[in-house]
DNA sequence: ATTATGTATTGCATTTATTGCAATACATAA
DNA sequence: TTATGTATTGCAATAAATGCAATACATAAT
């Protein structure tokens, strides 16, 4: 019979669709989980996923057991609910702020995992200008941020590093305006051709930073609050842009335009933060602890993507 | 973590509230079972249910897991279903005919294990006369029945006896008319007051056979169908009357009536019968099977109850 | 082409959990 | 008192789960 553990495991293998990873999450390991599969997939006389040298995809019965494992382990956390409500469990409110790119990344695997783990805490999630994340700690709804770390990191912040964002220089593939980049380009054209930059955070001081090691001085053709949105002015040929490439992998402008290259020596490090004085809170700290298991999840997913289209 | 395995077991234990029996349906020990429901209440961190030298009873919060089982098993039903559409597994429809008084006594047990081991067969109950019962398996409609065994048992009939019934015989507190009986009571006696007499079937059977063997003519008041109604009728005044005790300790008008005394020598076999034509088919043969594990458990709860109220 | 990394699985020895028997302890009825 | 019915516990045997290390394969980087 089924073990309404072995359900909850299948759900973070349908979030991840990796098994090594799924094992690590699960705190157990690979061998395990495969095997925990195999039982599951015998007892159901079904074929929930398939798994290859290449990785895992769920199967469409696989899927219809994930709605049954989701039904069921909401009734369950809804009975623990009834039997002692909540003591000694997560529960409560927590609001996150974050990017529009962050919450597509980070946020689902982070819920998913809450509710396997702490079903009883509610999350709620604004999503804004990530320039903006950090000043967003001092609005006391606000719990945690998604952010990237300034130099300079305020003494009242507690963090967790998620990720390490390279940025990307993004050309639009249709020129608005007759600017010129060939191949080979060279620093000496960038100053001949118009930006989209951010207009604050600490995008915009990378972009800075890399203009003067780079000895440029572009043409500034917007200023833009929010990271989605750069990507979009470029793709719509307004201009070069500079962008963590996640932004450009995620963007629905992606294909209208090309990178031109990986800015090197850049520092964007995407942080989970919060106020130091909120630190003894149970489920903040829940919180940092769950993500720091998490994390490794997400660092390979996103450096991976090579082969660049460069024209 | 939950088993649904253990949930399942813990729907019997309801049912029965009691911890052998239940260890005996579920195929395991008691000792298993015992550190079954320890694992249970450790891991919901609830007293599910008392047990102590006495039995089992189920706490408020048993009843809460209750329903969380229920509606568990429920989906996984639901979820085996939509895998694998009943292929291998016992379903379709199943009439059963019966007495009320058999209703109540073995259809919860019996479609509570069916709904545990066989959730796709879909159970429908006719309740009647008993006297009918061994006819109604010539209704096409009808698959099984639960009745009394004649003395010569039809050979096409193939059967699974349930219980060795104890008839008692009955006499009104307040009587309508102003016959007599005294404590001392003597059979010459008998056939000075009314009885109520089952107008067929194998209780009339019985009951005429113990008038001959008591050498008692006795007057009869009212030739009735059911045997439920027999006791009201003795209940509201008309006379005695002689019916299997469990029909009169589950009869609403049990208050209204005292139990003379227990015949002896009397043969009310209720048996689970059906066509012997008919015993191929697979949903019958599981029922066969299902009740011989759940029969045992139907025997001590009725030949139990002592302490006549004998006036 | 070769190397390196990432993926899932399998054999094996170890550890851990489960199981049923028999014994125990208590309550209730005969 | 005796017999029956109830649940639990100690114990030894059995069964199951686990992680390590090795394996096999795919894909990407060099």
């Amino acid at each position: 019979m089924i073990d309404l553990k072995d359900a909850a495991t299948f759900l973070r293998l349908c979030e991840t669709e990796n098994l090594t990873r799924t094992a690590s999450l699960c705190g157990v390991s690979p061998s395990t989980l495969s095997r925990t599969l195999n039982k599951l997939e015998s007892t159901l006389q079904t074929n929930l996923c398939i798994r290859d040298k290449k990785g895992v995809s769920i199967t469409p019965y696989g899927r219809k057991f994930e709605k049954f494992a989701r039904n069921c382990l909401n009734e369950y956390a809804a009975l623990e609910q009834e039997l002692h409500h909540g003591a000694e469990s997560i529960s409560g409110k927590l609001k996150i702020y974050c990017s529009v790119t962050a919450s597509y990344l980070f946020i689902p695997r982070i819920l998913n995992e809450i509710h396997l783990s702490a079903p009883h805490l509610e999350v709620k999630l604004e999503t804004g200008d990530p320039a903006d994340a950090l000043d967003k700690l001092e609005d006391p709804q606000i719990d945690l941020v998604i952010s990237a770390l300034p130099q300079d990191i305020p003494s009242n912040i507690k963090f967790l590093d998620l990720i390490n964002l390279p940025l990307v220089l993004l050309a639009p593939k249709q020129p608005r305006f007759q600017f010129n980049f060939s191949t080979d380009l060279k620093n000496s054209d960038l100053s001949k051709v118009p930006f989209i930059i951010p207009e604050k955070g600490q995008l915009r001081y990378e972009v800075e930073k890399w203009f003067s090691a780079m000895d440029i001085h572009p043409e500034i053709y917007a200023e833009i609050a929010g990271h989605e949105a750069i990507v979009s002015m470029a793709g719509l040929g307004f201009g070069l842009a500079i962008v963590p490439r996640l932004v450009y992998e995620i963007s629905p402008f992606k294909n209208d335009v090309n990178v031109l290259r990986e800015l090197q020596w850049s520092n964007f490090r995407v942080a989970l933060c919060s106020k130091k004085i909120n630190a003894q809170d149970k489920k903040i700290q829940f919180i940092y602890d769950l993500v720091s298991r998490l994390a490794p999840s997400f660092t390979p997913d996103l450096t991976r993507r090579r082969n660049e289209n460069i024209i």
